[in-house]
DNA sequence: AAGAAATGCTCCC
DNA sequence: TGGGAGCCCTTTCT
């Protein structure tokens, strides 16, 4: 830094006893010379500035450069305050001790130290046990409760990467659905508005249709009945039904017809659901609004509806899987709401599921519908038990890292369609784990029915947090999506749970497409395949040949 | 290799 | 009731 030449020698440059490299890097600094010549006194250190701010700005107004302050204290990046410091320290996260707990979000302790994160039952809040003795609970108690399972199954986790595409989308991933008859393709839609339709047997089976959307794709869905076609909805305001083989598409709904007029204006359509009984498609936009698209005509039917507050964005919207006339909603409004699709207007809500914090997500239970869950940025995921039961509040709160992050898709827990018991659920963690010195962010598998925590799922190529996570309804294996990546994960084998340390079987591959800014192809010229920059220490471990999965973690 | 950008929700007035 | 500042574990590119 230019410093390095004023007449008075700043005392900052003194090597603090207890300093690094910073002083050093700086007096190597060889910059332009008539920067240093004309602004020497402006480089001061921080608390001699604070002695001499009124002298120097006093006369005249000349144009300056904004002054350059250099500080070797110890200061908080957090906080800003001096004493302590927080970030990463190696793979492990230190956190602010003024802030409250990153994770539960309570005062008092730090993540590290936080009750719900070395508790066994990964930090369940109980709620409170009611016996209400309406008639629900009758008819709950007589026609629905001989069908739950008694006998928990054995869960079974897809655990290991078997195959992905690195940075197949051009931006990260934002949705992910599996093909309902062709094995093997993965349909993916992409924060720029492209949708990725992968065969995973096959690597170079691959395409992206560019053109469908403008930005966001938000939800990916198929219409039982037709394979043929997908139905998209996107932040661009339309649904589009594509053909899946030729990549032709519909347009079924534009809320903007007229163009761009303001982001106060615009309108994006987020939930999207099948009502398959009256085959329509129902989405819901950032305004709090219903609208429903007749899927045989393709024409919008009715006017829309506000379900939820005005001027609100509704993420999410889930047909009952049991009963399709049920409509669960949920928004940034902090509600999850329940609807008769019969019926609806904002005063004949079934009921309203209040959350402390926008509700990400909201999913009845896969096979019989009779349970909710819900994922909340308040860094809960909620269950509900019975939709026929007391639902003022829910069976059990599940507290679990899954923050909002604006540069990230939204995590929301999803049910694992096979599991006859209706109680694992999978969510993307967003505070990373130290993982014998690597920093990573895995993805866990909850039991719901008692919010222990099953498995946490690493892979030392995915160095990148897995916000979006999708189990197949019939094969045991799992996609998700990490930033710009697709990845296929399959089970070890099947008894995956007794026998942990095994050896893990190879990748069937790895494909890193091209870097697009520059052209440069950089695939596979040297082996590594990480997908985040947090790499250093990881490449370094690797090289070792130190890092298997089966590594207890640091903590 | 440090820095900037992208950009959604909350809080505060 | 709304506009604007501010923000804790990002990721990518320069």
């Amino acid at each position: 830094m230019p410093f390095a030449s004023s007449s008075s020698r700043p005392r900052f440059l003194r090597r603090a006893p207890d300093s690094d490299e910073e002083s050093e890097s700086s007096s190597s600094y060889s910059g332009e010379d008539d920067f240093e010549e004309d602004f020497p006194e402006e480089v001061v250190a921080e608390e001699e500035r604070k002695e001499d701010t009124a002298d120097e700005v006093a006369p005249g107004n000349r144009k300056r450069p904004p002054p350059i302050t250099i500080s070797l204290k110890k200061v908080c990046k957090v906080c800003k305050e001096a004493g302590h410091e927080a970030g990463f320290k190696g793979a492990t996260y230190i956190d602010c001790p003024r802030k409250p707990c990153f994770l539960c979000k309570m005062p008092g302790h730090t993540t590290m130290s936080c009750p719900h994160r070395i508790a066994m039952e990964h930090g369940v809040i109980p709620a409170p046990v009611r016996n209400t003795n309406t008639a629900l609970d009758y008819i709950f108690n007589r026609q629905l409760k001989a069908k739950i399972p008694k006998i928990k199954p054995v869960f079974v986790v897809p655990d290991q990467v078997d195959c992905g595409l690195i940075r197949f989308h051009s931006r990260r991933v934002t949705c992910l659905e599996f093909h309902p008859t062709k094995s093997n393709i993965l349909l993916s839609g992409d924060k720029k508005g492209q949708i990725g339709i992968w065969n995973y047997n096959k690597q170079h089976e691959r395409t992206i249709y560019g053109s469908i959307h403008s930005c966001i794709v938000n939800n990916i869905k198929f219409l039982p009945g037709n394979d043929a076609m997908l139905y998209t909805s996107s932040s661009d305001g339309t649904v589009s039904c594509t053909d899946v083989e030729t990549g032709t598409t519909t347009l079924l709904l534009d809320l903007n017809p007229d163009g761009w007029n303001g982001a106060a204006a615009w309108k994006m359509l987020y939930g999207m659901d099948v009502n398959i009984e009256k085959g329509v498609l129902l989405v819901a936009d950032n305004f709090g609004y219903l609208h429903s698209v007749d899927v045989r005509s393709n024409v919008q039917t009715g006017e829309p509806i506000l379900i939820h507050k005005k001027r609100s964005k509704v993420v999410g919207l889930h047909c009952n899987p049991v009963q399709p006339d049920l409509l669960l909603s949920c928004g940034n409004d902090h509600f999850a709401r329940i609807w008769d699709a019969r019926r609806l207007d904002i005063e004949s809500c079934l009921a309203s599921l209040a959350h402390r914090r926008v509700v990400n997500s909201a999913y009845f239970s896969p096979m019989t519908g009779n349970k909710i869950m819900t994922t909340s940025q308040d860094n809960r995921i909620r269950v509900w038990d019975s939709i026929f039961g007391n639902l003022e509040y829910p069976s059990r709160e599940i507290v679990h890292s899954h923050d909002f992050s604006r540069h990230l898709t939204p995590f929301r827990a999803e049910w694992d369609p096979k599991d006859t018991s209706e109680s694992l659920a999978v969510i993307g963690r967003y505070i990373s784990e130290n993982y014998d010195g690597v920093a990573l962010h895995p993805i866990d598998f909850i039991d719901t029915s008692t919010g222990k925590l099953v498995a946490e799922v690493i892979d030392t190529d995915v160095t990148t947090i897995s916000p979006v996570n999708k189990l197949h309804p019939q094969d045991y294996l799992m996609a998700s999506g990490s930033s710009r990546s697709v990845l296929i994960w399959k089970t070890r084998q099947e008894d995956w749970q007794t026998k942990k340390g095994q050896e893990r079987n190879p990748k069937q591959f790895i494909f890193r497409t091209e870097k697009k800014s520059n052209g440069k192809n950089d695939s596979d010229s040297d082996g590594d395949s990480d997908i985040g920059c947090k790499g250093k220490q990881y490449k370094a471990k690797k090289r070792q040949g130190h890092f298997t999965k089966g590594d207890s973690k640091k903590s």
